[in-house]
DNA sequence: GAAAAAGTGTGATTTAAATCACATCCATTT
DNA sequence: AAATGGATGTGATTTAAATCACACTTTTTC
């Protein structure tokens, strides 16, 4: 249940087996089906989740009623809403099981323990939003300065089997455009290039 | 000299003053005027940059010539690119100076020492990059889900003295549009509403 | 204080992508 | 196996913004 986790946090921190240990009673896991929710928009995020198998996805849905991608949870990766998670303000996000998942979930005041508690998570989490954030800052800026074609192509090589487990309509959305003109982009790949 | 470093830093966590007084040991002060660089792109990012006056921003430059600008650095921010700076890898990352400021500047070594010597500017940081990561992550889905008007009337809301300090090109370059775009835009306003 | 450079406004035209519309196609469910 | 809903492909049209072009203004700089 909690190998993955423990792998992954060995990956960035050193950290004790006592300290592991306690670690692990502050998690709830909880299996969330394909097509079920972890978050709706207008509920508060109560837990900040790790993916220990299966697929997720983050999303809102604007005005006009389109979704908008900002996150695909992979097995190894955190899924939430950081912003209700700490302020506990209702979210804008929903956060769906695109496969059958198995999650381990960590309320607020639990995680607040965890780094007063085991200082090495405090640096974990740190590393964590760190490379997010990074990250995050890099597809924004691609947002901005490439075409939709670059953007389809980069996720492509950042997620090279999120083309098979995902719908197209939905990695239009997570690059930002609508599903006919992903489509469109495909078909020109296919014959041009 | 370190005044506003230490109120920002007491903002978000308890530190003695030994500590900080520890901390100011590490940070370096430098004067940077007004056009000239903090960071160029192909250089290696050497510090992590707290602004106590002033006034900068952090862009790239696309294959066509165009800016892209991912953050303005005012009073009380951090500027840097963490990529290069945790990886010293060269950066893709212009940092400039759009009023004379004064900055404390902390080396990659330094700030490695800070974090393991004083655990609560662990938090600090961590705290801070989170900020940041809601922040670029809202910014993201902005630029997918609303318009350019939505985003230049959001960046006026946010930042409502920018507008004054800084080229309205600078600002068409944030909100992702032509300078022309926005240049129509405003006028619209003017009339319209 | 003149000259150069940087910044802004506005028209005309082009372009990429959104929107609208409809035809398949595929997969799950009953 | 038929039926329903989700997903995809593709044409026609519209739209928002980019691009090109140039005039004018303001700010630096020598």
């Amino acid at each position: 249940m909690f190998e993955f986790l423990h792998q992954k946090v060995n990956e960035t921190i050193k950290i004790t087996n006592e300290e592991f240990e306690y670690a692990k009673t502050l998690f709830v896991p909880k299996k969330l089906r394909k097509k079920r929710f972890l978050l709706q928009d207008g509920d508060i995020c109560l837990y900040t989740t790790f993916v220990e198998r299966g697929l997720l996805r983050s999303f809102t849905i604007d005005d006009k009623g389109n979704e908008h991608i900002l996150q695909f949870g992979l097995q190894g990766w955190w899924v939430g809403d950081l912003y209700s998670f700490l302020t506990e303000e209702p979210s804008e996000y929903n956060i769906e099981a695109l496969e059958d998942s198995e999650l381990l979930l960590i309320t607020r005041s639990s995680w607040d323990l965890l780094l007063d508690e085991v200082p090495a998570f405090e640096r974990y989490f740190r590393t964590l939003i760190q490379n997010n954030l990074i990250a995050t800052q890099r597809r924004l800026m691609g947002t901005m300065s490439t075409t939709a074609e670059e953007r389809y192509h980069k996720l492509l090589k950042d997620f090279p089997d999120i083309s098979q487990r995902v719908p197209q309509h939905m990695i239009a959305s997570y690059i930002g455009v609508t599903r006919e003109t992903l489509s469109r982009l495909r078909s020109q790949m296919v014959s041009g290039n």
